[in-house]
DNA sequence: GCTTGTAACTGCCGCAGCGGCAGCTTCTAC
DNA sequence: GTAGAAGCTGCCGCTGCGGCAGTTACAAGC
């Protein structure tokens, strides 16, 4: 009558949403008129979008069944605004495909990940920082600091440098340029506010930038080029300043 | 490094995602700058959420990307338009059962299905017709003539039309009057446009709108109290034409 | 060389909501 | 009596891993 196959009216007897009236010593399920109206009722919260559990806790234990349409209409709007964002991103990408197959630009499509270093932990930071032992010191003293959520805003804000810098090529910047310069200097400027750094340390950190495979890896996960482009920019940031 | 569990790694190289670079004689899995590249693709794909075997197609039978992306953005879509259409009917169920309450008429709730009958197959409703065997012969010979499509858009208008009482009937209207009336007579022009129909009969039928467990359950899916005042309508109908 | 702590491994259960199958029993109809 | 339909139990499958148990391997200190 409810249209729902057989299978589906065991398993709502299974997870005790829907248990039959009785079950005959053959073991068949019988159900009455009091299923038929309590299966209507989950239907409805079904055809809703409400999951099996909410809407056996809603029958059952008499929740108010206002409350948790609102609750569920919270979490159906979340999710739709999600994959509005992300039907919105994946648009960025393919128009950004397009361009660069169309102008032959082949590759200087740019991927925009949220926070590149997403659950990169601070050890792994000093890791990838062995060649500089005292700015893993110094690294490691001012992340200790800071809480989880500083620590994500920080990362996220060093992935949206990289993403800046990866524009500035893509729009064919020679890596000496004028906005190419001064973004280099603020990268400077946040460096040098953890330690002093020399001019052959710097240049040193502008070499690992293509030769130590995890950064080179996070640069050209971004860009292809960006790696040697960062590297190229900082040299000429260095040879620029000669203190 | 790109914040994935080892049990995730573990889980792309079982589906064959990722296959590490090589397998110590240890069992370790090693990975290297290639694999490295080829996670941060996967890892941009997967944020754009498309599924695992899809990153798969792409990244190994150059499925062209583009195109992929296209797709997904429209399955993307479409179920953001899904969640969407879902949460305006939650809204307006909330607002239904807000207004309900408010007015103190507790149980006026008029449930809308698209369908109350789908999946119910003209077997079902011989079944319910069996005591009157001739208009089980005559829906039987109808039904067997219709296609599919066309069987369901008649469930569907008898499932409108139910609703649409329903409505009449939570406006207050009492059984007898005009509007309920005509209405009723549109019911009984379709019944008896497929075979004449007995004022014995008639009034049989209005019975068993109550007597009638299934038809009476179908009844009050839509609302409470439906299914009597179906049957008082169309007594009121029936003691208005002594034809 | 031995121990200890850490980390890697395999393999299984769990999640939502059933679909689908195998293999068995029961009902219904002729 | 028998055939066919329909009911039953129980297990695997899907997605994308998390979590746990039990085992082995490696790095470091004594």
């Amino acid at each position: 009558m409810s249209g729902l196959t057989a299978r589906t009216l065991r398993h709502y007897d299974e997870i005790g949403l829907l248990p039959p009236a009785r079950i005959g010593s053959n073991g068949h399920r019988y159900y009455e008129e009091r299923q038929l109206l309590q299966l209507q009722q989950i239907l409805v919260l079904r055809a809703l979008g409400v999951g099996l559990t909410e809407i056996a806790r809603i029958l059952g234990d008499q929740v108010d069944e206002l409350e948790a349409l609102r609750d569920h209409q919270h979490r159906l709007l979340a999710e739709r605004d999600r994959l509005d964002t992300l039907a919105a991103t994946v648009s960025r990408t393919i128009a950004d495909l397009e361009r660069s197959r169309k102008d032959g630009t082949p590759m200087t499509s740019i991927n925009r990940p949220e926070n590149l270093f997403e659950g990169i932990q601070p050890a792994d930071v000093e890791e990838s920082l062995r060649d500089f032992p005292e700015h893993a010191e110094a690294a490691r003293r001012a992340t200790a600091a800071m809480s989880q959520a500083e620590i994500e805003a920080g990362q996220r804000e060093r992935t949206a440098r990289m993403v800046h810098l990866a524009e500035l090529m893509a729009a064919g910047h020679p890596a000496d340029a004028e906005a190419v310069q001064s973004h280099i200097d603020a990268e400077y400027q946040a460096l040098t506010a953890l330690r002093t750094v020399s001019v052959e340390e710097y240049r040193a950190i502008a070499r690992s930038c293509t030769e130590n495979p995890q950064w080179s890896a996070a640069y050209e996960a971004i860009a292809p080029g960006l790696a040697a482009y960062q590297r190229a920019a900082m040299e000429a940031y260095a040879a620029a300043r000669p203190a």
